[in-house]
DNA sequence: AGTCACTGTTGCAGTCACTGCACTTAATCC
DNA sequence: GGATTAAGTGCAGTGACTGCAACAGTGACT
């Protein structure tokens, strides 16, 4: 009896995209609100405490297991750097690649069902604040080999926590801009890169403005 | 008889604000997990079902009924403006005075509350995109009258809706800190105004590290 | 005084998200 | 072949939230 005889026997990362996918197309096909966590399950062919199993919450289960993480090695040369402060920065943040999941299809769907809810953009906005604070560290490092080189005094010094804060809000709003533009130049097909270049010169111009 | 013989007899803001001020006063000295709509009830000398008539959920509650809105008179001063763009965008965005609750120290709280916990603060976040439109297109038609003034030309014209994009989204990170930085400075007392100037000047240090 | 509409409130029953605990079954290891 | 572990399940319970029906004051109209 090889078929489903009670227990399914798969491996966790089978599950666990079997769920995420079910998930993401009923949301897609019926709407955040009319989705409940028994159909997912239904859909799953898996129990509702398996879910939960599995996600922490119903939300979870949609925004996927590819959580935003802040790339160290990146970090360390980004302290150092001479570039561009803010777009550089930007490019701190990215998907741990080994999570990232085997359906390439399924980041473009989660992607639209995302976008299309208030709810879930709200809880991927969550997500990021928990990296938040390691990023206003790590600024606050950058903005003190700047201010040494550049013969600040103790009055700057002092000054640059409070610098490094503000910095690290404009930056959670700034990736909320890239991961939208990202998603909008996916369209429907496999995602392209995040285009670096693009996002600094771009970056440059509108910081000019600001002052 | 006068002592509430069954049902409460008080106007809606009454209640409303006692609803307000009770959840606000739990969530800080118990945390927001620890603290149940029932909990809320009791303490605001109300039912559950009215709580829920009140306010649509428990997070509701707790951000309370003044919504940020745009100062209409103050975006057709920022759009013709030759002063700082970011730090002036800032402004634009208020509490509607009338929507004001009696209590002012309730503000005090309820920022200290929210910025406390994740949850409630991807909520606020929430709020925000209501007016972000708005906004954008603010700011669009501000960047419009500034590339005139330059004599810019047709391609960077082009550009301008982009960059009002981007600017927004910097600036929903950027009042994210102006509302912490404030209750900071509020600590348990009455709130003092927004330091306009006082945003301004370090927003200039500051941006000007951002390229 | 009697009726009427309105407002604020309530209880109750039910759905949905989520949790803790105890338990089974299938694969694996020794 | 028995012990261990990994994946899954059932169940009972809590907490958020909704729809429905009802009830009590408040004022107004007659």
């Amino acid at each position: 009896m090889s078929t489903e005889p009670g227990t399914r026997r798969r491996g966790v990362a089978e599950t666990t995209a079997a769920i995420e996918s079910a998930a993401i197309d009923l949301v897609i096909e019926h709407g955040y609100d009319q989705v409940t966590v028994d159909m997912i399950c239904q859909a799953a062919g898996i129990s509702q405490r398996t879910f939960f199993n599995h996600f922490k919450t119903k939300d979870a289960a949609l925004l996927g297991t590819d959580e935003p993480a802040i790339d160290q090695q990146a970090a360390r040369e980004f302290i150092v750097s001479d570039g561009p402060l803010l777009a550089e920065a930007a490019g701190l943040v990215r998907i741990e690649p080994d999570r990232l999941p085997a359906d390439p299809s399924l980041i473009v769907r989660r992607i639209d069902a995302v976008s299309q809810n208030p709810m879930l953009l709200a809880r991927q906005m969550e997500r990021l604040t928990a990296i938040e604070d390691e990023l206003r560290q790590i600024i606050a490092l950058r903005l003190r080999q700047d201010a040494i080189k550049a013969g600040a005094d103790d009055a700057e010094l002092a000054d640059l926590p409070e610098q490094a804060e503000i910095i690290t809000h404009l930056l959670a709003g700034l990736m909320r801009y890239v991961g939208l533009s990202w998603a909008r130049r996916a369209g429907d097909g496999t995602p392209p890169p995040i285009d670096a270049g693009h996002l600094t010169e771009r970056l440059g111009r509108v910081i000019r403005k600001l002052g």
